[in-house]
RNA sequence: GCCGAUAUAGCUCAGCUGGCCAGAGCGAGGGAUUCAUAAACCCUAGGUCGCAGGUUCGAGUCCUGCUAUCGGCACCA
C-alpha cells in the first residue's frame, strides 16, 4: 500500500437555481455518476463535483417578484436541486454553490490575479440598450426584436457602458496550440470542429462584470461592477478544490478534472474561455471537455412552449415503473451522449428495457441460477476445466471485453463499455444454447460436464455483473446478494480475473428485472 | 445570410482509402425447443442506398448541382 491512489476528477456543469429540473440535469449528472461509480470501483481517489450557479438578473427578479431576497429563492432551488439529486442517488462528493463564502472568496482572488497579470482591464463596452427596461441586449437578440423593446416598443439605443474585460484575445495562438497538440480536449468531434471553426474567425476580449444588477459576486477594488457569469459559474471546478486558496487546498490533488461534461449549449465558454482564464491563472488544462446533446421528447424538441419538458414527475414515474437502474440505462446506451440528439420515447424506453434488461440481463441470470438450483443444489460447482463441450476460452474472452469495458470506460466512452459487458451476457447465452447442460443433466454420466458448464455461465455472469454495475448498482447488488458474491473489492479489474467465483458459493434464483407491460399513455 | 454536417430496410444505424449478389440490432411474420421472466435459438426484410447529372472497366463509397433535415454562428445584460 505504498502509493497513494490515483485520482480521478469529474464535474457537471452548475445548474442555474432559476431552471426547474428536468432530464437534462439528470442526464448530466447520471453519465458522470456512472463513470464516478466506475472509477471508484477500480480503486482511484474520485472527486465527483456538482452544484448550482446561483447569481444572476434573472434570480433577481424571480425573487424580487416572489417578495424574497434572492438568497432565499437560491436556498430553496439548491435544495430541490440536492433532493433530485439524491433521489437519483447520484454519488457526487461535494456540492458547491456559487454564493458560498468559500466559492467567493477564490473567485475574487483569482479575479485580482487576473487584474494584477492585465489578463482582466477596465473598459468601454457599447451595445443595444432597451432604456426603459434598463437592459441591454445581444446583437442577435436585439435583431431577432427589430432594435425594438419588446416591452414599450422604444427602438433600442447605442449605448456605452464601463465594463472589466478579460483579454481573451490575447489567447488565439495559445488556444490553438492547445487544441493541435490534444486532439481529444474536446469532443466529441463534431464538437471539436465547431470550435475550431470559430476559432478560425478570430477572438475577441469578453466583458466579465455588469453593473446593472447587484445580485452577484463584487469586484474587488470596485463594487459597483459585479462579477458575471462566465468567470463566476466557471471557477466552481476550481473553487471547489481550493485551487484559489492561500496555499491551494486539501483537495488540489484532484486538479485538473478529467471531465468537465456539459451539454452543447454551453460548449464554448468551456472550450474556449475557460482554457484562456486557467492559461491566464498559470493552471493546468483539464483532460477534456465532453459535451453532449440534448434529449428531444417523443421525436419533438422539448421548449417551453411546447411544454413539453421531460420533467422531474415524468422521470419519477419511470424510475417507480422500471426502477432507478433501468433509467440510468437508457440513459447511458440510448442518450445523445454523441453528437446528435437523441430521442426518449416510452415506446423505445419500454423497447430497450425489455430486450436489454429483461430478455438478456434478467433472463440469462435467471436461467443460470435455476439450473445450479436443479442440477447442483444451489451451489456453485467446482471450476470447469472439464475440456468441455465448448471451444470457448472463457478466461480469454471475458479478459478482453473487461480490458474493452474498462479502456472504455477511461474514455468517458459510456456506451461502448457497457456493450462490451453486455457481449459476455450474451455469450452465456449462446454458450448454453451451444452446450445444453439442460439436456446433458439427464445423463448422470454428464454431470461433471454440466457442473462445468454452469460454473463458466456463473462466473461469467459475475463479472459481466462487475461491469454494470456502476450503470445498475441497485440491481447488481441485488445479484451480489443472491449469489453471496460479496461486496466489490475496489479492484475492478482484479475481480474480474477469471475463476474468482468459489466453489461451494450459495447461488440463490433470481429475476432482476420483472417484465412489464407498456401502459398507454393518457 | 454565413460555416459545417447528414440523407442507406418499419425504427436506430454500420458501411474506412470505390469492385464478389448492399449489412447489423430492434420491431414484425414463421419455425423449432424448454434450463429460463411465452425468454434464448433458427429462418424470413426483395430496401430506386434523398433527387439529377458526371468521373471510372466498375460508385452508398469520388465530383457538381438540386431538395430536405440538422448543428454552429460568442459576449445569451
Amino acid at each position: 500500500m505504498a502509493e497513494p491512489a490515483e485520482t480521478a476528477y469529474i464535474t457537471t456543469p452548475i445548474y442555474y437555481v432559476n431552471d426547474r429540473p428536468h432530464i437534462g440535469h439528470a442526464y448530466t449528472t447520471t453519465l458522470c455518476d456512472i463513470w464516478a461509480r466506475s472509477m471508484r470501483a477500480g480503486g482511484r481517489d474520485v472527486f465527483f463535483l456538482t452544484g448550482t450557479d446561483e447569481h444572476g438578473v434573472k434570480v433577481e427578479k424571480s425573487a424580487r417578484a416572489r417578495g424574497i431576497t434572492p438568497l432565499e429563492l437560491a436556498n430553496e432551488n439548491a435544495a430541490e436541486f440536492r433532493k433530485v439529486m439524491d433521489l437519483f442517488e447520484l454519488t457526487y462528493d461535494d456540492f458547491i454553490r456559487t454564493t458560498e463564502a468559500r466559492h467567493v472568496s477564490q473567485v475574487q482572488t483569482a479575479v485580482r490575479r487576473l487584474l494584477e497579470s492585465g489578463d482582466v482591464y477596465l473598459g468601454e463596452f457599447e451595445g443595444w440598450y432597451d432604456e426603459g427596461q434598463e437592459e441591454y441586449h445581444t446583437e442577435t437578440k436585439a435583431k431577432e426584436l427589430g432594435y425594438a423593446s419588446p416591452i414599450s416598443g422604444q427602438p433600442l439605443v447605442r449605448a456605452t457602458q464601463t465594463n472589466y474585460f478579460f483579454r481573451l484575445s490575447a489567447y488565439q495562438e495559445r488556444l490553438e496550440r492547445l487544441f493541435g497538440e490534444r486532439p481529444d480536449f474536446v469532443r466529441p468531434e463534431a464538437r471539436r470542429n465547431e470550435v475550431l471553426g470559430r476559432l478560425r474567425d478570430g477572438l475577441q476580449d469578453v466583458p466579465i462584470t455588469r453593473t446593472n444588477f447587484e445580485w452577484g459576486i463584487p469586484f474587488p477594488g470596485d463594487e459597483e461592477h459585479v462579477i458575471y457569469v462566465w468567470i463566476d459559474a466557471l471557477m466552481n471546478y476550481a473553487t471547489a478544490v481550493g485551487m484559489c486558496e492561500e496555499p491551494d487546498g486539501d483537495r488540489s490533488r484532484y486538479w485538473p478534472a478529467d471531465f468537465h461534461v456539459i451539454g452543447k449549449e454551453i460548449l464554448w465558454f468551456h472550450a474556449v474561455i475557460w482554457p484562456a482564464v486557467l492559461m491566464a491563472l498559470g493552471l493546468p488544462q483539464p483532460g477534456c471537455i465532453y459535451a453532449h446533446s440534448f434529449w428531444i421528447s417523443e421525436g419533438q424538441k422539448m421548449s417551453k412552449s411546447l411544454g413539453n419538458f421531460i420533467d422531474l414527475e415524468q422521470l419519477q414515474g419511470y424510475m417507480s415503473t422500471y426502477g432507478t437502474d433501468a433509467l440510468r440505462y437508457f440513459m447511458a446506451t440510448q442518450g445523445p451522449q454523441g453528437a446528435t440528439d437523441s430521442d426518449f420515447s416510452r415506446a423505445q424506453f419500454h423497447e430497450t428495457y425489455t430486450t436489454d434488461l429483461v430478455n438478456t440481463v434478467g433472463n440469462c441470470a435467471s436461467r443460470t441460477s435455476a439450473m445450479v438450483d436443479k442440477y447442483l443444489g444451489g451451489t456453485c460447482p467446482a471450476r470447469s476445466g472439464e475440456g468441455a463441450v465448448g471451444a470457448l476460452d472463457w478466461s480469454d474472452f471475458t479478459s478482453g471485453q473487461v480490458r474493452e469495458h474498462l479502456d472504455a470506460m477511461d474514455r468517458f466512452e459510456l456506451g461502448r463499455a457497457i456493450e462490451a459487458a453486455m457481449r459476455i451476457i450474451r455469450r452465456v447465452d449462446t454458450y448454453i444454447n451451444e452446450t445444453q447442460p439442460f439436456k446433458l443433466a439427464r445423463d448422470p454420466e454428464e454431470s461433471g460436464q454440466v457442473a462445468g458448464i454452469l460454473y463458466d455461465c456463473l462466473e461469467a455472469i459475475r463479472i459481466a455483473s462487475c461491469l454494470l454495475e456502476s450503470t445498475m448498482p441497485a440491481r447488481i447488488a441485488e445479484l451480489r446478494a443472491a449469489w453471496n458474491l460479496g461486496a466489490a473489492s475496489g479492484d475492478l479489474e482484479a475481480e474480474c480475473g477469471w475463476g474468482r467465483l468459489e466453489p461451494g458459493t450459495v447461488i440463490s434464483k433470481v429475476a432482476l428485472f420483472p417484465r412489464l407491460e407498456l401502459e398507454e399513455q393518457a
